[in-house]
Formats: structure tokens, C-alpha cells, sequence
DNA sequence: ACCAGTGGTTCACGGGCGTGTAACAGGCGG
DNA sequence: CCGCCTGTTACACGCCCGTGAACCACTGGT
């Protein structure tokens, strides 16, 4: 199990969860109702078949999106001096201070950056209060959401910007 | 007809034909036997769907691809000389201020341009005023509604044209 | 199993300031 | 004369970021 599996969401009947999914970025192979409508997926991780449907056909739409996962996942955040951060084809613009932060963590993606280093990348004057890593941690985890990218901390060691 | 239409085959019956389709890049729907092994699609350009299926689906199918291949081919905006912004098939007419604003922007699609080179660019003479530049965009901004495109803002940096 | 301590997350608040926008006025061209 | 383009002002809005405090999660000791 890593966390990457596809879900599958019945549609229209599960409309808020598909939703949910979306928004998290999780690969979801809808289940389209015998009479509904035709469906039109939003990124190259939703998928659909219509009800009523073979077992093996199911596997096998969920075998492509798994694949598409790991494809998508081989991509490099890059971070580039104007404050845009780029991952595939999504990006945003980052505030100056979340921008600092993220300089180290996208150097090293995918490894830990301890919480040390990511101090002095963001407050290279010393931290003006105890807590302002950890909500600008925050801050940029927010700004992340829908990107592909997850923020995660290894607890005292610190964190680590890795695909979601 | 821009000649990328998407091609329906029917497989396994024309394994050859769908060969040729895929080494010419065709965007192609895979019409599968009922009682034939489930599909694997090789590319990003290939989809398929069990037979019986209904006209709808087909349709839908289609229409997804199609799409895809429009986003793979990532389109540009373009500004000619007259004034005219295009992008994909829509288009509209700057006025003058608005369009020499628009040349950096367009020029370094999807990069950060500076504040201080798109007041150069709208006013070589120096700005006219304090806040002329935010008025001006603002316009810019209104024109590009409904086109795909957006100008966002990078805070203290500049702005940014990319699809929206 | 309980508890205390540490580490981490999240919320709300507020000041500062960069940016957006409505409204008005003058000018130019059809 | 009317409509569009442009400059100008004033103001509102929203983002950025530090701060304090509550809250939660995990850990190690008793």
C-alpha cells in the first residue's frame, strides 16, 4: 500500500467525495450510473467506465491510472528567483518569506531538511519568534494543496518536500 | 478539420491499422470486442471502451482526447502589429496603451515580467503618473476575460500571462 | 496505563503596504 | 456629438507576516 491507490467513486450518486478527491490530487476511477450523463474528467487522473461493468475492465482502468501516477511522479519542482514555483504544469507564485523556505526543500527534494537549516534559509537574521516556522510551514503546506506536491514532517528531524 | 480528429478502430479486428495510428501519433479511440481482454493504452493519446457502447459515450470519449490533445500542443498567444491579441481562436483588439503593455507579456509568456519593464514598455517617456501602470493592467485584465487567459500578479515582482 | 513534556499544527488578530477598481475628466477621432 | 481611449484621484481590498494561544500527537518515565 503507498497511499497512491485509485478510488473508485460512484457517480452522480457520490458527488461530494468525488470532489474531496479531486481536491486532494488522488487518482479516482468514477463509476458512471447506468442513465446518467456521459462524464468529462477534469486531469489525467480521473477516469470513468459506465455501470454495468466487468470486474477485469475495472482493473484494468486502474492499472492505467496507476501508471499515469507514476509517471507524473518522475516531474522536479523548480523554483525559479521570481517566486514561481513549478511543478509539471501547475505552478504559483509564492510570498517572499514562503519562497525562502521552499529555496532548500526544493534543492533537496525529496530528502529531509532539518528545521536548522530551514530557519536559517528564512530568517537568515535568527527567528524573530518561536513559532514563525512553523506557520509559515503551514502557509506554504496550504499553498501547495492541488499541486502534486505534499509538505511532510518527520517529527525532530524536520521536513521533507516530496510528490503527494 | 485541423487533422488531429480523433480515429475510432476496432480492436483486436484491426491490430494492424491501430499499429499505424500509433506510430503516427494519431489520437485514436480503441473499440474493444465484448468478449476480447480488457485494453491497455500505450499513450496519452489512446482511450478505449468496451463494446456494446452507447453513441454518448463514444462521443464523450472523443471529446476527452481531443481535449488532451489540444493541452499537449500547449498554445501561445500571439500579438500582431495591428493591435490584434490571438489566442487559439479567440481573439480581441487592444487599444494602444493596452497592447504596448501586452508585448512583454506576451513575449515572455508565462515568466514573470518586472513592473519596471512594463512600465517601459507602455511608457518609454517615464510613467505618467503614480498608479497609471495598476489602472492600465487592470484594463488588460478585463479585456483578456473569457479568452483562457489570465494576467495574475507575483507581489513585489510583477505580473504574469498564462492560461488560466 | 497514566501522565508530563516536547514537538508540531492550526487558528485568529492586526499592522503595513502593495494592488485593484470605481469614478470622473479631458482629448481625440469618426 | 458621441464613443472610445487615457490619465488622475481616492479609496477599498487583500495579501504578507509576526504574534499569541489553544490544540493535538507522539514519546519516554514512573
Amino acid at each position: 500500500m503507498d497511499g497512491r491507490d485509485v478510488v473508485l467513486v460512484r457517480w452522480p450518486a457520490e458527488d461530494d467525495r468525488l470532489d474531496d478527491l479531486r481536491t486532494g490530487a488522488v487518482p479516482r476511477l468514477v463509476l458512471v450510473a447506468p442513465h446518467a450523463d456521459p462524464f468529462s474528467p477534469v486531469d489525467d487522473l480521473e477516469d470513468w467506465v459506465r455501470l454495468p461493468v466487468a470486474e477485469v475492465d475495472v482493473r484494468a482502468r486502474v492499472r492505467t491510472l496507476k501508471r499515469r501516477v507514476t509517471d507524473a511522479s518522475e516531474r522536479v519542482p523548480e523554483l525559479a528567483d521570481d517566486r514561481l514555483l513549478r511543478y509539471g504544469r501547475w505552478w504559483a507564485a509564492l510570498a517572499p518569506a514562503e519562497a525562502r523556505l521552499a529555496e532548500p526543500l526544493v534543492d533537496r527534494f525529496g530528502a529531509v531538511v532539518s528545521r536548522t537549516d530551514l530557519a536559517r534559509a528564512g530568517w537568515p537574521e535568527g527567528l524573530p519568534s518561536r513559532n514563525s516556522l512553523d506557520v509559515q510551514l503551514g502557509r506554504l503546506r496550504r499553498r501547495l494543496e492541488g499541486s502534486g506536491l505534499t509538505l511532510r514532517t518527520v517529527r525532530s528531524r524536520g521536513c521533507v518536500l516530496a510528490t503527494a
